[in-house]
DNA sequence: ATGACTCACTACGTGAGA
């Protein structure tokens, strides 16, 4: 069961990119963001046409996410992130998937800090917070996935020291998102990869991708009730490559079927998992 | 310190992204 983040930076825009990646990659379950389109817009003949049902929140210009399933409709639990009924914007999404609880996110970029955007942000990293409680309480199986726009370490960004006052790295995001992971939540690509520099985001500017000044902004966390069928997670990083791509690379997980039977699976499923790269 | 790039929109500039 491959679970995959996407921040395509305009559905419409990166549809052939989309398409491409999803028949070259084929993951079970994809969450989305920033489409960029109002929900009239969202191009979901093609994405049927490609094998996946779909549940999406858009919105004119900015934002937008969505949860796509291949071969079957995602079971909408909610739209919008509790917390401020005067939040318009289009950033979180959620739905039962194939027997686990899907919640598709898009933190705000919060740039400049200080200042409302960047009030904005940490407000809504309280808001995920707490909602991520109350899934933990559930005791379901739930994957958090999406862009965080947070890098949690100094591991996770090209050039630290040139980041420190960025939206993205103060003191304050990294604290949010190790507040939020202390919860019992396990930051996937990490536990897989500890010691390891991992981007899922390049610059357009300044030749970014080829010189690997990368970010790791996109995240997948999974609750205890399901961290035990972690069994490969990477980045499709070859797609930031392609011709008029996003300047994020699709980031996944692979999952086995239980908890139980963990070498058993990795030795199977390892070939597999690092094929779409 | 700045700008480079890319997107969408009552567009031929602007705002936002990270």
């Amino acid at each position: 069961m491959k679970i995959a983040t996407y921040n395509v930076n305009g559905v419409n825009g990166r549809l052939q990119v989309l398409l491409r990646w999803l028949e070259e990659a084929r993951p079970d379950i994809v969450c989305l963001q920033e489409l960029k389109a109002p929900q009239e817009n969202f191009p979901i003949a093609a994405i049927r046409a490609a094998g996946y049902g779909a549940i999406w929140h858009g919105q004119k210009s900015w934002n937008g996410v969505a949860i796509l399933a291949r071969g079957t409709d995602p079971q909408e639990t909610r739209r919008g992130l509790p917390g401020d009924p005067d939040d318009a914007h289009s950033r979180y999404i959620e739905a039962a998937v194939k027997g686990i609880l899907i919640g598709c996110l898009y933190l705000p970029n919060g740039n400049p800090a200080p200042g409302p955007k960047f009030e904005y942000k940490l407000r809504w990293f309280e808001r995920i917070t707490a909602h991520a409680a109350e899934l933990l309480a559930s005791g379901a199986p739930v994957v958090l996935a999406g862009d965080y726009n947070v890098m949690p370490t100094e591991l996770d960004v090209h050039k630290p020291e040139r980041w420190l006052d960025d939206a993205l790295f103060r003191p304050e995001v990294r604290e949010a998102f190790r507040h939020l992971v202390a919860q019992g939540w396990t930051d996937a690509l990490r536990e897989l990869h500890p010691g390891e520099r991992i981007y899922t985001f390049w610059d357009y500017f300044r030749n970014a991708y080829a010189r690997d000044a990368g970010l790791r902004i996109d995240h997948l966390l999974l609750s205890p009730s399901i961290a035990g069928r972690l069994r490969g997670a990477n980045v499709d990083r070859p797609v930031r490559g392609w011709e008029k791509t996003s300047d994020h690379a699709p980031t996944w997980i692979d999952l086995g079927t239980s908890g139980a039977d963990v070498g058993q699976f990795r030795s199977r499923t390892t070939g597999r998992s690092r094929s779409g790269e």
